[in-house]
DNA sequence: GCGTTTTATGGGACTTGTCCTATACTCGCT
DNA sequence: AGCGAGTATAGGACAAGTCCCATAAAACGC
């Protein structure tokens, strides 16, 4: 899986604690990139501890919680850097908001075009995030140095080229629905099997 | 879940078996937009029957095992079309390759752009097939009539353009590695926690 | 003749990811 | 005075998805 290695690199970066991963790092900085629910942060933690990929540190705190930093391991700079060599298969495609285009032949016209309407704002406020996020200032956890920001502006592009590729693919859409699809056969309702 | 309701769609379109759903609209038609596993399609008709939105029925064959016939109910096609009405919230974003790509800041700019080459092979192969697709009629499972095969061959659009913008990400960020990446900061390799 | 692919179903074990909950103390707001 | 938000950890239950396996007979290539 990849938000093994994911924390494995920011551990790479700087000693953290699970609430730094999941708030610092993949709400802000990575969430263009891969999401992550908190609790399964602090379970990839103990399991990367107990595999001795990191290790961790409690550091006693007044009024607060205890913070149990983790900080990688030479054997878990082994793996990381073991995956960032190894080829990675592609990952499957998968897209319900496509899928649900595809299958949406039942829909009228207008509905087909509300349900592209819809989905057209979802990415344009996605959009809105990724070019407000790329004028600002790398997150520190995103970019440890320069080479590392660097990096990371460059993927926030890839997010922005994508999501105005599928922008444009909605408007395109609405364009050719708006000229009138062809009508659907007339089809049995219910009958026996 | 999307299979679900992906399986309800299909169904709508023609009843079919499990063996049917995987191989034609699966992996041949759908697969661009989503991918199943086989166990899961059989589990899910299975939930499906037992929730009443799909009716099997056996039909014995002789030297090949018998064909169990999978029917969308009117349960099912109001379930379906809920799903088509109902507002869906965005997938989450979640690509590995960039994951990789954001984290490898402890890599040669050669390493990096060996592992930029090596996805656009891979992608280049994508679109390549996706191309295929588009250029063949559209397979019955896919498209029921007209209307379905329109939307079909738009959704197969969507998943080329999105592939030749990933393409173009690539040789940009190729060029610009070209041009060499900020040099990383001297980091610690190992020391007490 | 012999192995592989095709047709067809399904179980078991597992990984990955999500949702909800509990704990516990502080600070700011109303 | 109380209530929610922030800081920090973690368990339980579950949903979704993957991988490997077994069965069984025909057809097809070598």
């Amino acid at each position: 899986m990849s938000l093994e290695h994911a924390i494995l690199g920011f551990l790479e970066r700087e000693p953290m604690t699970g609430y730094d991963l999941k708030t610092r790092c993949f709400d802000d900085a990575a969430g263009h990139l891969w999401t992550a629910d908190q609790a399964q942060v602090y379970r990839t933690l103990e399991r990367l501890s107990e595999r001795g990929l990191a290790r961790s540190r409690v550091f006693p705190q007044r009024g607060k919680p205890d913070r149990k930093v983790y900080r990688i391991t030479t054997k878990g700079r082994a793996a990381l850097d073991g995956w960032l060599h190894s080829a990675q298969p592609l990952a499957p495609v998968r897209d319900p908001f496509l899928v649900r285009f595809a299958l949406a032949d039942g829909l009228s016209d207008e509905e087909i075009a509300a349900l592209l309407a819809e989905a057209r704002e979802e990415y344009q406020s996605r959009l809105d995030t990724l070019r407000a996020d790329a004028a600002a200032p790398v997150p520190t956890c995103a970019g440890a140095d320069d080479r590392g920001s660097e990096l990371y502006r460059m993927t926030l592009g890839a997010a922005i080229s994508a999501t105005r590729t599928v922008i444009d693919w909605i408007d395109d859409a609405t364009e050719r629905i708006r000229q009138g699809l062809p009508v659907a056969k007339q089809r049995p309702t219910s009958e026996g099997v």
